[in-house]
DNA sequence: TTGTAGGCGTTATCAA
DNA sequence: TTGATAACGCCTACAA
């Protein structure tokens, strides 16, 4: 009756070692409750039969399926990766799984892989950013399932934050933009809809606008998709218009990016002619000419923070502590003092 | 004994739609089996009480997730974001979820996760490249898990894979690179042990150079990690040597970023003095500057594909055929000709 | 068309 | 220290 050529289970690895399921499993969590004599025939013939665990088997006994889930916006560039990565060694470290989706900016298809990652067992579930249907939250609490929000940080609000906050972040910047002499300032955000971090990142600059007396709807606004083609428009679409910036503030990087190149297109140089600043501090602001003044946000570490708060209210031994990131500014050449007698287009 | 508070399970929603625990099962995995009346009232339910059915036991239960599961080197950068977005999306579309986790290069992580995602009964494995030991496979086989190889197409194999030659690829960048007037190439590879892309990629310049009446040996060859840091290390290193080569190709887009940056740091020009390329033609290829001469891989072609034939290989539809997909040349600024007295260094 | 009941591979409780 | 055995939540013959 010895299934030979699949996938051996438990009770085949039980029968070929003369012992009980029961033991084995012992033997797999928790070796030290069995003697050594036994526990090494055991796991000689878990060896050699090839055995895994059946996962799908032992999260519904167990209840507990040491794996965390993420949901992140986008795979397709760095701004999410290398937070990500930070966060899963530091799982990885502590014996948890890490599930990655990707909901495209989505909310739609966010809301469908919370409950794919849900029921398929996660223990914890890393989103991006506050903002989402209030039902999402209690669908969430009435699985038990512990919810941390990256890359954004609120005190106010119940969930549980590991960010920085992206208003101050941003607002800090453009003090320094305007220190340095900028009044046009003109910005390419990201699409707000949904989106608490892009909302924040446009209020901060306008903030800054106001604490340094000039009128906040003075300021063009684009808001856009996320790629580096949609930051290049964008970019085109600014300077065209009747009253060109001195200044051009990007929600992020890549986008920031694409306004560089959108400049290059049009024959614009940069930081002469007009400064650009992103968001992020990832590779690309460093790689680009002239390289990207921006903010640098610290990935790595809130990835790895993120993951240690998590885990803690997975096994219950925390209840939830938001954690404030600090950014800081760093200069480059894109951002510059304006040209001497900034004209209007044309 | 209703619990309310917590999640519902498939009895809860049959007892408040007042039919058995097969109907509710049956209105959620094939409707037309039931009649019309009974399924809203059932489905009303569902909706009401948010149910989601608990994916563990499904995939106890019926021995099928309707999960890929897809293993690559690296979250941290371009090369995999785009092939694998396309991916999950034509999974998504045709009824799949994407479980992705990265292995870092490493092959006892990519092992370790290979087990833990049949473990959690992925339908099928999307895996980067052919070479890994040969036990994985049979593994894999006993486990009837259906594989796919991608970024790597290898007929004289038995795995299945959707790629592209690694080797004509750069091959035919290098027969470029050669007409260009080019004689002495260096190259900065990332690390080739267990990565037979990069081995190819190796293999296919030190060919193209025997094709022309060159000497393989006479090519400087540095191998690295996947950083750009590491490229610009990389790049400063072959520089300094005694004969300073006219040209610099990189294993990816990555390593030529590097390579730019080294050169800027050296305050070397390219592609006046040297000139650079790379593979893969990602993003980044066209911002930095110069934009780099590489290889375009269709990842988004790859991707779609690849999803497909895996389905087809789970569904049983197919045995598994491979695809090679076409890569084509990209000519950007950072090739160009040598020098005209391309002096030895010092 | 619908319901009953057995089984999927583990873990965990309780005895022995 | 070890072994029975009852869950865990769902699917699917098979029966009604």
């Amino acid at each position: 009756m010895g299934n030979t050529r699949s996938a051996p289970t438990l009770d085949d690895v039980a029968k070929e070692a003369g012992v009980s399921t029961a033991t084995v499993s012992r033997c797999l969590n928790s070796p030290e409750r069995v003697v050594e004599k036994t526990r090494i025939r055991v796991m000689k013939a878990v060896e050699e039969m090839g055995y895994t665990p059946n996962f799908a088997a032992r999260v519904m006994a167990a209840k507990q399926s040491f794996t965390i889930g993420a949901i992140i916006p986008t795979m397709e560039n760095a701004i999410f990766a290398r937070g990500l990565q930070a966060f899963q060694d530091e799982l990885r470290e502590r014996g948890y799984t890490l599930l990655v989706s990707s909901s495209a900016y989505k909310p739609g298809i966010e809301k469908e892989q919370i409950r794919t990652l849900v029921a398929r067992g996660v223990d914890g579930l890393l989103l991006i950013g506050h903002e989402r249907e209030e039902q999402i939250y209690e669908y969430l609490e009435r699985h038990r399932v512990p919810v941390l929000i990256a890359w954004s940080y609120s005190p106010d609000v119940r969930q549980t934050s590991v960010g920085f906050s992206n208003r101050d972040a941003i607002f800090e910047l453009a003090q320094n933009v305007i220190d340095a002499g900028h009044s046009r300032i003109a910005m390419i955000s990201g699409f707000t809809e949904g989106n608490d971090r892009a909302q924040k990142r446009v209020v901060g600059i306008r903030d800054a606008l106001c604490a340094n007396g000039i009128d906040p709807d003075s300021m063009e606004l684009v808001e856009t998709t996320y790629e580096i083609d949609s930051g290049a428009n964008a970019f085109v679409d600014l300077m065209s218009r009747p009253t060109r910036p001195t200044v051009v503030m990007c929600g992020n990087d890549v986008l920031a990016a694409g306004a560089l190149r959108g400049a290059r297109k049009m024959g614009i140089s940069v930081p002469e002619e007009v400064s650009i600043t992103g968001f992020d501090d990832i590779e690309l602001a460093e790689i680009v000419s002239p390289p990207l003044t921006t903010v640098h946000v610290p990935h790595r570490k809130m990835g790895h923070k993120a993951a240690q708060e998590l885990i803690a209210m997975v096994e219950g031994s925390s209840e939830g502590a938001s954690t404030c990131i600090n950014t800081h500014i760093v200069s480059r050449q894109s951002l510059a003092k304006p040209p001497k007698n900034a004209a209007t287009n044309k």
